[in-house]
DNA sequence: AACTTAAAATTACATTTGTAGTCAGTGAGA
DNA sequence: TCTCACTGACTACAAATGTAATTTTAAGTT
């Protein structure tokens, strides 16, 4: 029911990235990382015990700690989140969105070349 | 500096589609839309000056009260946004969020040709 | 000029979020 | 077995947010 929050979605990304972590294996790493640099340890474990109250994450026992592990799958919660984001953004409309990138030059080769492929296999199925 | 708040967002996407309202006017059409239907009229009216202190939205006196419209630029909003939520969700690629829409079939028609020109003027840029 | 009343300004208050600190329990080492 | 360091649980606290209510101010009306 509860959003999940800028910070905590950082933690739920190294995890689903990682798949499993301790606390202190998502302390170590997320100090390294841009967005997590200055967090302290408290911080973070603070957001794993909320994103386990909302239910995106699990944990299961192992030695002293817990393991953690997604309970949310990435796919549906990027599914949901870019419908919402577009939805208040954009009223719904997926290629505004699209345009200002290519209008602001941060749309790469490798972008377009990605599109185009995507364009076309939905065509195929779209015949 | 301060981020604009979902709620404070319904009320600016309707400065950007009519340019300048009053407040009262913000509250008779904020009612009959879908967001804003069971708002009071004093959550619109804080609203309105949320953003005002924000420096999104200005105003001008006009008769018993304020006329206001929007000081942020709707294109420049929704461009810094949109990285930011690709930057958070997908890792700064824009591909994997189009490839979303495509899979779980929310692509339309529509979509997909305004895509193609989108693409196509891209490459003709990029030649 | 005085009054009324709608707008704006100010205040309210619970919840969420960012960012930790403290307390309590337990496994691993001495 | 006893201790302690580490971990999770619980508590803290200010700022932002959702959602209004109360107070003040000033434009219209009489």
């Amino acid at each position: 029911m509860n959003e999940i929050s800028n910070a905590e979605l950082v933690v739920l990304n190294l995890l689903w990235q990682r798949g499993t972590l301790t606390s202190a294996q998502a302390v170590e790493v997320l100090q390294q990382t841009d967005a997590g640099k200055d967090w302290h340890e408290k911080t973070i474990k603070t957001l794993l015990s909320r994103l386990v109250k909302k239910q995106a994450i699990g944990f299961e026992k192992q030695g002293r700690g817990y393991c953690y592990f997604p309970l949310l799958e990435q796919e549906s919660y990027q599914r949901q989140a870019s419908h919402s984001f577009i939805d208040r953004l954009f009223s719904g409309r997926l290629a505004p969105l699209v345009a200002g990138f290519a209008k602001d030059k941060s749309l790469t080769a490798e972008d377009a070349a990605e599109l185009q492929k995507l364009l076309d296999e939905w065509k195929d199925n779209n015949a």
